[in-house]
DNA sequence: ACCGAAAAGCGGACTCGGTACAAGTTCTTA
DNA sequence: TAAGAACTTGTACCGAGTCCGCTTTTCGGT
């Protein structure tokens, strides 16, 4: 089997595996899409997508997870985003590329999303946002990189990255051209590196 | 009725009312606190307080609200703390009067919603966190300040300014003492106010 | 003190998200 | 090719949240 790149790579169950996640995603955002996410139920995207309501939770975690999560593609570019980093720049810097580089990731993606998030008032209320799948490993990357700092302040600012690029997202209006959001997450993201108290620079 | 001051500002409906909402509240906390939010069920509380099912969503928007709302005495000394802000005081600073002074505020209340957070995991997933019931009027209070100002920007500082608040909390330990928070809470403000791209001053 | 209107409380039925489990099916590997 | 792991499925169940029709309580005017 040695000769065949794809099965060599990926035996025959992962791979109908991973088009058995896309499938069930790319149904869940078409019926979304088309009737809004609260006049969608599981039942609806599991039957469209031919599975089993059981099979969709064992794919995702939540109704919201099929919005939000990421394709396994994607999380392996983020992973090597993250993993290429430069540790000579300073940390802010680090954090602003990083969130330039997810941003282009996710240029199919997000328009899509931030257009279900407008037309469902169910899905802002959601624990989950846009970019929040990523955070556990950008948590663990910045205690890697930062191993004997100040812990609070490590955590502040995460969070405050986070809430810089949450800030532009939410600000970006889906029909502009994706070119405004990056330009409006390097602003959040500049302005909040040098300092929320100061005047505009 | 003039004479009688209570019931002139309180018809017995709304004095009622209130109690309700006080009785459902604590019977609540003490039911979560002693057997964790996940192990509760509305049933559970609704049932403890001596009232039915419905009753209590009639008083809570859902069942988190009955751990986060702010008790309606806290909701009219935080509009005071609003109101009375001096305007001359550049914004930052502003922000971390109020941030202060809600944290003196909710000195009854933080600890005990730190610890039911600490020991409910299901809690911790939840959309709404200690403060984010003061978002809204939080919003509006901005914006009235800085009607013309650049609106990124005023979410920016907003969002920041949570994020530093929500930080602080996460990082209190409710063991320790609650001047440690207030602390912390100033910490990072001050942080976040200077830019996280500074190295800490 | 009484009456009609408005507000609050109630029980019950319903929808839907999410979990548990036991059985069946499909792929892997030795 | 057979044992066994991984995946799917139907069913049953729980709890949050909504809706509705009904009764009880409070309020304002007479």
């Amino acid at each position: 089997m040695a000769h065949c790149p794809v099965s060599a790579v990926m035996g025959l169950r992962e791979r109908k595996k991973l088009a058995a996640w896309r499938t069930i995603r790319s149904t869940a955002l078409r019926l979304i899409d088309e009737r809004g996410f609260d006049a969608v139920s599981v039942e609806d995207i599991a039957a469209e997508a031919g599975v089993s309501r059981t099979t969709f939770f064992s794919y995702f975690a939540s109704k919201e997870a099929v919005v939000f999560d990421l394709d396994p593609d994607e999380v392996r570019q983020w992973r090597e985003l993250l993993e290429n980093c430069r540790t000579d720049t300073p940390l802010w810097d680090a954090l602003t590329d990083l969130a330039l580089g997810l941003a282009r990731l996710l240029s199919e993606r997000l328009p899509l999303q931030k257009r279900l998030l407008e037309q469902s008032p169910g899905l802002c209320r959601s624990t989950r946002g846009v970019c929040d799948g990523i955070e556990p490993e950008l948590r663990e990357w910045l205690g890697r990189r930062c191993p004997d700092g100040d812990d609070v302040r490590t955590a502040l600012v995460l969070n405050t990255a986070m809430a810089a690029v949450t800030t532009a997202i939410d600000a970006w209006d889906p029909h502009q051209p994706y070119d405004r959001l990056l330009e409006l997450l390097s602003d959040c993201l500049r302005w909040a590196g040098a300092g929320l108290a100061h005047p505009v620079s």
